[in-house]
DNA sequence: TACCATAAGGTATACGTTTTCCCTATTAAT
DNA sequence: ATTAATAGGGAAAACGTATACCTTATGGTA
């Protein structure tokens, strides 16, 4: 592989001025500069990034900690982060974090040795001390989809309390009064949000969620399949289903309509996330747009700001709202 | 950050002993390897990968070039690679390189300056020569979706014409004998090659296919409603589509349905890929299940065996063919 | 006892850059 | 004409690690 000195050697200069040549730096003439120019290109050369990152004592790449590739969700996510990048012309380091503690910290740790500067991380299993103590050695640490107030000038996130609230109030408009709600049952915190928030609402509106209306399980279609069967067989009386997220509102709705039942005739439901899921299942769904490309956009752009040091206000926070995307799984309460 | 000589001197050993335990090099006693390793932890030490991959002038992680992010498809290749990259605990570099030329010139570049020896790609933008090129001066260089003769053993491909044959096949089986084909209008291997696959077929049952018969459209959703539109407008009269893909076949059946047509009823339509989408629309799509996953896998695998100088068969091939799901989309020709 | 093989570990160099400090002409200022 | 400033560029150190080569005990063997 040829490096700086071969070209050095070929233009008949020191490989300083190579290198000045490289980075666009000064002291050095307008013709030396051409002709090195020029002999590199001849030459091929490829600067050696690894050299670059050792002696400048970081890497130029952008770390992604996301949970599952395969999720579209996720896909969506990447997909932001992928357009800034691309655009600011940086590299890419992904790791996929699964969820799970140790697969995280082995994630986020192998970016560190990289000496990464930037990173958008996705962590649902880490513990808040530890990201904070992350984000304190990091400079551009950035946590997407949760909110520690302790660093809170470095978190994206979505507000899920709000989230419950719009979906249960449309519903609520709509005359429902008996509702219940398919949930995950993974422990973060995003469940439990959306669920107060829930909560709040139909409270406020003078009714109560009986923990009977509620069925946990995995957030995928084949939980909500699941969670609605309990739902049916229990004989839980309903009108409405809040589902946790797309997937599980799209299961739901097999299983009722397996049971003979109709969307929305029988049983309203709303969906979270709006991935392409909810344009395509039959009836469309009804649901709360998760603003995931934006956030993630955002995030990125801040993670590279921070790890440049640029003065990002400290005072601002990131918060998002999903908004309602009103289709055909919601309907008017059917007048029994 | 710390360093190996920090841990040296507090190790009371040189620095040499201590890249030694690292590296589970020999020339190293028990008690002084446990030592070390014991500072190593106290004082929180992470190799710098940088200086690392500079020293032994490789990198270690697995390069990956797919086109998008964003679509279902790559989102299942980049979840394959990921699995393999996983269980060998290595690292990922991603890069987008949209099927367009120069980016993906240049997400390959990106990863040869960091000295990646190890990747996958997935380029259909670049000609042949070039990416013979690179195979040439990097080990692990391995395509997917993508057949090149003179590298045969760095190939993992699908069978195309195969694929055509097969959906063809079926059609003929259920009695179809008039057909109409929604491919894509990028100008790559695949779509010909599918193509010709259905020409073959239909040729061998004293069919043909006529120009007329098929319409060209971006290989997407709207895509597909777009060229199911101009396939009614110009009254081509079929009882059976072949679709490029499954969101194409998707959006046909949306037209399809747009037009008071039913599906299988009226017509029958066949997608390829069997992404999610397959399953959740309206019929389920009966289509050709394409292992790229399996294929991922594979190119993984292959490339880091490569890359690390394994004596891999250069005879074989890996070439992998898709194979038939049947779902509700496709049924016995509905007599007029 | 003398010799050698071996185990354990140290010394020093190289990897390809960036960057600080220094040198030398040339030009501008007095 | 002399000095100061500046532009252009070179020399060398540093980044953190791996490794080839060297040194020193120690134990075994003839």
């Amino acid at each position: 592989m040829i490096t700086i000195k071969d070209i050095a050697n070929a233009a008949g200069v020191s490989h300083a001025t190579v290198s000045r040549v490289i980075n666009n730096g000064p002291k050095v003439g307008d013709e030396t500069r051409k002709r090195v120019k020029q002999v590199m290109q001849e030459l091929g050369y490829r600067p050696n990034a690894n050299a670059r990152a050792l002696v400048t004592q970081k890497h130029s790449a952008l770390g992604v900690v996301v949970a599952e590739l395969l999720d579209p969700f996720f896909a969506t996510l990447a997909h932001g982060i992928d357009s800034v990048a691309r655009q600011q012309n940086i590299q890419l380091l992904m790791s996929a974090g699964s969820i799970e503690k140790d697969t995280e910290l082995q994630a986020i740790d192998t970016l560190m040795q990289h000496r990464c500067e930037a990173m958008v991380v996705h962590s649902k299993a880490l513990d808040d001390d530890t990201l904070i103590e992350f984000a304190g050695q990091i400079p551009g640490f950035v946590l997407i989809n949760r909110y520690i107030p302790q660093i809170a000038h470095r978190c994206v996130w979505l507000d899920n309390t709000a989230g419950g609230k719009v979906m249960t109030q449309h519903l609520l408009d709509l005359g429902h009064r008996k509702f219940a709600v398919i949930s995950s049952r993974y422990q973060i915190d995003d469940p439990s949000e959306r669920l107060q928030g829930i909560r709040n609402t139909l409270h406020a509106a003078g009714l109560t969620l009986d923990d009977s209306h509620i069925e946990y399980s995995s957030p995928d279609q084949k939980g909500g399949e699941h969670a609605m069967r309990h739902l049916l067989a229990r004989g839980v009386d309903f009108t409405a289903v809040l589902a946790y997220n797309d997937a599980m509102a799209s299961g739901a709705m097999t299983t009722l309509s397996d049971h003979g039942l109709q969307v929305p005739t029988d049983a309203s439901i709303v969906g979270f996330d709006d991935v392409l899921l909810a344009k395509y299942c039959h009836p469309k769904l009804t649901t709360l747009h998760y603003p995931i490309e934006m956030m993630a956009v955002k995030a990125a752009e801040l993670a590279l700001a921070y790890a440049r040091g640029e003065p990002t206000s400290t005072t601002h926070t990131y918060k998002y709202t999903p908004t309602l995307v009103k289709r055909d799984s919601a309907a008017q309460v059917h007048p029994r």
